[in-house]
DNA sequence: TATGACCCTGAAGTGCACTCCAAGCAAGCG
DNA sequence: CGCTTGCTTGGAGTGCACTTCAGGGTCATA
């Protein structure tokens, strides 16, 4: 028995929030729009834990209750846990999406700061990218060190 | 008053741990092989604090010692930090640092192992590098999204 | 209606990689 | 000689991102 009936005018949350980071891997469980915490989950990986952790510090646009107080998520609550999945993947420290998150809630006025900030964080990405690319160059290197190594003590013994 | 002379005769620590990550923006201190703590600090950018808890957790090969107990990091003492700092680079957790230097310690019948431990480094780099790109996608997409809904929200004004 | 799986909360705990602290020894300088 | 600066130690503290705990309430099904 859900109470809430689906609110069809909620704050807007901005198409964008909506497309980025579709996720062929982990299909939607079909048609509905009301998830328990460990079907949520379940689809994106996290601990219901850190759900309800998420949710505490800020990190979730107020997820909706049951007539008994138990959490129902969304489509749109997936599709944000998807782009919050995206940015965690790039390193961005919780506080920094916590900030994206309340620009989201602030409306379409703070466009011009979601943009500077997920061009800061293109930045270093691209930066981290670079520095992997120069530890792969010294790993290679002494891969191939050990690696001559030792097909030149097999060939001592031959 | 440096009571130990240069033992010509240390542990040998393959040169293979010498000529890996040289690093040209911090040049060496010029023909020196005796360093204290705060210039190989200076050098490395690690703080002192951390130079002595990684010689605590066993991932510096035994730090030379001057007559009155303070540290005298050696030419080789750089070289081993700055393999160090690039296998920091790509994430791999301290503890398996540790390991490698246990392995480095054992000698050269740990060549396999040693090997294996940086393939397997290997393909987390390249993984990474492929989940960071991944998050590119999505930034791209994003910044987008917002630089045209500026675009297009300012020739409304015009 | 009873049972077992699931969900709730606030608070405390964990693991990692440092980072800082207190108390003390040692070297160089005026 | 005193002062400052730098080094030593063991142990405690920090920040981050969860993770677990204690002590309950709820839901579906037999």
């Amino acid at each position: 028995m859900e109470s809430t009936p689906v609110t069809p005018e909620q704050e807007p949350l901005e198409t964008v929030e909506r497309c980025a980071g579709a996720d062929p891997e982990h299909p939607r469980p079909d048609g509905r729009d009301r998830y328990t915490i460990s079907e949520v989950a379940a689809h994106t990986g996290l601990s219901a834990h850190t759900l309800r952790w998420y949710e505490r510090i800020g990190l979730m646009p107020h997820v909706d209750r049951s007539h008994t107080g138990q959490r129902r998520f969304t489509n749109r609550d997936l599709d944000w846990l998807s782009l919050v999945g995206k940015l965690r993947l790039t390193g961005m420290p919780v506080a920094d999406m916590v900030r994206y998150a309340e620009l989201v809630r602030q409306g379409e006025h703070t466009f011009e700061e979601r943009q500077a900030l997920l061009e800061q964080t293109r930045r270093d990405v691209l930066g981290r990218i670079a520095e992997l690319q120069g530890t792969l160059a010294v790993l290679d290197y002494k891969i191939d060190f050990y690696a001559d190594a030792r097909r030149a003590s097999e060939r001592a013994w031959a």
